[in-house]
RNA sequence: GCCUCUGUAGCUCAGCUGGUAGAGCAGGGGACUGAAAAUCCCCGUGUCGGUGGUUCGACUCCGCCCGGAGGCA
């Protein structure tokens, strides 16, 4: 029997947060997030981390345990997230992965043990310099079963799988075949949280970009920003550090990053469900239907959990 | 009251000397294996303010009406 996980996932805004802690208090469970900008340290307006007070006590992990100047990847978060499951399980716990964060859930539950790889810095600089164009026809000749499923226009995603076989001399097709194990070590629970109402999961968004700049957000990210080196980091690619960002440098004014800022919201939200909406193993709730107890009601009458 | 400019997709606007309209943004759909809150792909029929006219044919020309902006009184 493989042990369980229960995972909360959806787009941002509908409430995986207090879900997932519902679910801990109910089940005996601790809280994994799982998104890619929460694991930044002092990033916690901006990426709404749930404050001490909607931890309920309990535990969570994988909130702020890296400095932002380091980028990180899914690599790392499955590196660092995989041994917490495993720690939780000993513990005789269950673990409860929450966040929006598509592609590190699915790597981190797949089980996917990424092969160690020298870094790509130096090589990924110099293609950046490169026409796009180029440099696809330039994989496809490498690795034509990754060129055919990279646009060529995608010049970020060309030039990883460039990288790879560049720097490892095998392509990025046959190392992900590598890396992906034949079964998921786990057994998965995954629901996701949705609102029905479409407009009314942008009023949403909208209410809580509103909220964190009530928060603090503009305080957050000058403080941040008392390290220039932050500037460029992964780490202010996330939506409200990178627009905030934007004008401290005096590039906008405030109410219009506050409005870019909406509109990432949102659109991220659109890509969220995109991604989430591919696993067909997922069940799926609308908040603006059924609370948290009545969707843990729900999964309890179908003896999922 | 008179004069000038203006009224085109949810928003900002293109549409040359007449042949029934197109961009950006927003929005929708999708992709996604080491930057993923990133990166990228696909999707634009709207009484061209209204109404009369000129014309084979008007968003494009003319008249009037309505709504904006500015100027002169």
């Amino acid at each position: 029997m493989k042990p369980r996980v229960i995972a909360v996932g959806g787009p941002t805004a509908t409430g995986k947060t207090a879900l997932g802690v519902l679910l801990a208090k109910t089940l005996a469970g601790e809280v994994v997030s799982c998104d890619s900008m929460q694991v930044y340290e002092g990033m916690i307006v901006g990426t709404a981390a749930p404050t001490a007070e909607e931890m309920e006590g309990i535990p969570h992990h994988m909130i702020g345990v890296v400095d932002p100047a380091v980028s990180f990847s899914v690599a790392d978060y499955c590196a660092m997230a995989a041994p917490i499951l495993a720690d939780i399980h000993a513990r005789g716990r269950l673990p409860i992965v929450v966040g929006g964060t598509g592609l590190y859930m699915d790597c981190l539950l797949s089980g996917m043990t990424f092969l160690e790889q020298e870094d790509t810095g130096e090589v990924r600089r110099q293609l950046w310099e490169q026409d796009g164009e180029e440099l696809w026809k330039r994989l496809a000749a490498l690795d034509p079963q990754a060129a055919s499923s990279i646009h060529p226009a995608n010049k970020k995603r060309v030039i990883r799988a460039l990288e790879v076989v560049l720097t490892t001399g095998e392509t990025m097709t046959a190392r992900a075949t590598r890396q992906l194990t034949a079964e998921s070590p786990y057994e998965v629970m995954k629901l996701c949280l949705d609102l029905a109402d479409r407009e009314a999961l942008r009023a949403r968004c909208d209410q809580r970009v509103d909220e964190m700049m009530r928060r603090g957000l503009l305080e957050e990210v000058e403080g941040l920003l008392r390290r220039p080196e932050l500037r460029g980091a992964t780490a202010f690619q996330g939506i409200g550090y990178k627009e905030l960002a934007a004008f401290l440098d005096g590039a906008l004014p405030l109410d219009r990053a506050v409005e870019d800022i909406k509109t990432a919201t949102k659109k991220y939200a659109k890509r969220q469900r995109t991604w989430f909406g591919r696993d067909k193993t997922a069940f799926w709730y609308c908040r603006d239907r059924m609370d948290g107890q009545a969707i843990i009601d729900d999964f309890r009458q179908h003896n999922l959990l």
